[in-house]
DNA sequence: GTGTCAATTTGACTTTTGTCGAGAGCCGTG
DNA sequence: CACGGCTCTCGACAAAAGTCAAATTGACAC
């Protein structure tokens, strides 16, 4: 019989093995299937996120660093990722970390922001499968116009099918020629209708940009480096969701900004939960600065930034007073 | 070198074969220790909660006739253990599915109480482990004075140990043998504050026993068959967490109810989520007056009562226009 | 009818994992 | 300091799970 196994079959092999804790071949038996198509049942389980494994993060946080760190920054919750064992590299393990986070964070019925970049996309990419409902994934930004490799509606995209949950995606570019233009669109319905939308998240998740030549948004062509050059003269701390931040945390009154179809900052704050997560030690400033506005709640980092951010927070600390 | 490996090494070794999905012989070279020990730690870290393996109810509440009954009863949530092809019998069936669905529903930081009875020992027993932070369990009734198989301290602790939670305990027998005397129990600081605390708890884990000779109250002692008999004489149609009520889901009106140590119902109508179990077939009575006083929200039955139950309801409903 | 196609299933094989008893280090005790 | 008792660890074997190419099946078009 060669008709879809539909979910039903799968959803069986999964619970008498996984829930009753039966072995592949007596769950065989019990379905007149072969055991082979057993492990092939409990391997697409796995996938669609009708099983769910997942291991505890608690020990990334229970680190006496990733406490200090919590209260240095006034964070709900910091997570390191160790650097000195590290399996693959240091920046996949931060992304595992990094997903294992997001997941535990998820709750059904949430409504997820996401933004862009390597950092996200390699999230996306190695995040397990969960069968969550009612979840809403919303893209932060507009999108590129060229083809890039993590393109905004990739990460949304991407997310949203391994939650199995709606993806919706924002159909205007990031960033337009002229400010009227970029005016114009985000005053059009649908876009201002998303662009509302985004206060109403219970969760966020992205990475923060660096504002020099091999910046992210140069490499996709949304700035030129000539242009990144002079907003680094003019502030330029980081990037958020396309958007160019001053060493404070706040919008960077320029152009650029101005010409960006992007989730305002202020909506952001407005988001309960916002987890960042950066990877490369490259993006120490850029971090500062995003710290600084007060963009996240949640952090995930490797444990030399996390020190770097300590003895950072702790020198300011001894200037201060 | 035989210290105490410590949490340390499982998580790690979890995290590696979990997370990142190494393989035991990778995980033990990276972590320089054998195969066999990686095999042991993972084996411990199921068992400690720090890897969980959940797979979904949601084929359970996807059946039309739960679908159904939910409308009909007017519940949130109604799970249907199948029973045609049942895995050991219906009873353990169920309990394997609402120890699930009972894990499906904690949340961390929650604070859950928990009755008593074979059912519920039963769920707990076969529940898998969780490393839930900040969750407390709270004993819903008195004790039992006679050593006896299923008493409600040993069901609240072993869902607590299960949970790694915080396991609050009723120091107080169940029933007494005069009013007045539990009038000045239930008066007594610590137990008031228990009993008070009930009304905060966010989720609650309860069965409904029956009124007849069988009936679990009569063989733990708290009643005999004969006053039993009286009581069934006099209205009562089912036991919540050791109180008689009636067919309209009431607390009955009797000396028993006065004398006992327990939970009263407002209380508990007070808790958000309020799951029912119902394993025996012969219960049908009891949960039929348990749902008439609203006192459950969610609710585990197999195929064949849930049958029963629509079909009541069906033929209620037929009746009243 | 019957040929083609894609999906599903399976048996046989390989790889990975679970388990057990023996051995080794640690510690308090006599 | 020798002695069990304890826990942790490891090697080797047995059991279970993963994989793949080949076979089967039903659907569909001709």
């Amino acid at each position: 019989m060669a008709i879809r196994p539909a979910e039903q079959l799968i959803h069986k092999a999964a619970w008498l093995y996984y829930a009753h804790g039966l072995r592949q071949d007596q769950v065989a038996s019990q379905l007149n299937i072969s055991r082979a198509s057993v492990a092939m049942y409990l391997r697409k389980a796995r996938e669609t996120g009708i099983v769910n494994i997942s291991t505890s993060t608690q020990l990334f946080t229970d680190d006496v660093l990733a406490r200090r760190l919590e209260d240095a920054l006034g964070l709900d919750s910091v997570w390191i990722a160790p650097e000195n064992a590290y399996v693959v590299d240091p920046a996949t393990d931060i992304a595992v970390l990094a997903a294992s986070v997001f997941l535990e964070l998820v709750k059904k019925g949430d409504r997820i922001g996401v933004a862009w970049g390597r950092t996200v996309y390699t999230i996306a990419d190695i995040m397990s499968y969960a069968d969550l409902q009612d979840v809403t994934v919303v893209q932060l930004c507009g999108n590129l116009g060229a083809p890039y490799s993590y393109r905004p509606d990739q990460c949304t995209m991407e997310i949203a099918r391994r939650l199995n949950a709606k993806g919706l995606n924002f159909y205007a570019p990031l960033v337009l020629t002229t400010e009227e233009l970029a005016r114009g669109l985000r005053a059009e319905p649908v876009i201002r209708e998303q662009l509302s939308g985004i206060g109403d998240c219970d969760l966020m998740l992205f990475s923060v940009g660096t504002v020099d030549a091999d910046s992210h948004v140069v490499k996709c062509g949304a700035l030129t480096s000539g242009e990144m050059e002079m907003l680094r003269k003019a502030g330029a701390a980081g990037v958020i969701a396309g958007q160019i931040i001053d060493s404070a945390g706040a919008a960077l009154d320029c152009s650029h900004n101005r010409r960006v179809i992007s989730a305002d900052l202020q909506s952001l704050r407005a988001i309960e939960k916002r987890l960042m997560v950066v990877q490369e030690d490259s993006k120490f400033e850029p971090l500062l600065a995003a710290l600084a506005g007060g963009l996240c709640t949640h952090l995930v980092v490797g444990a030399q930034m996390a020190q770097r951010l300590l003895d950072h927070a702790g020198a300011a600390g001894k200037n201060a007073p």
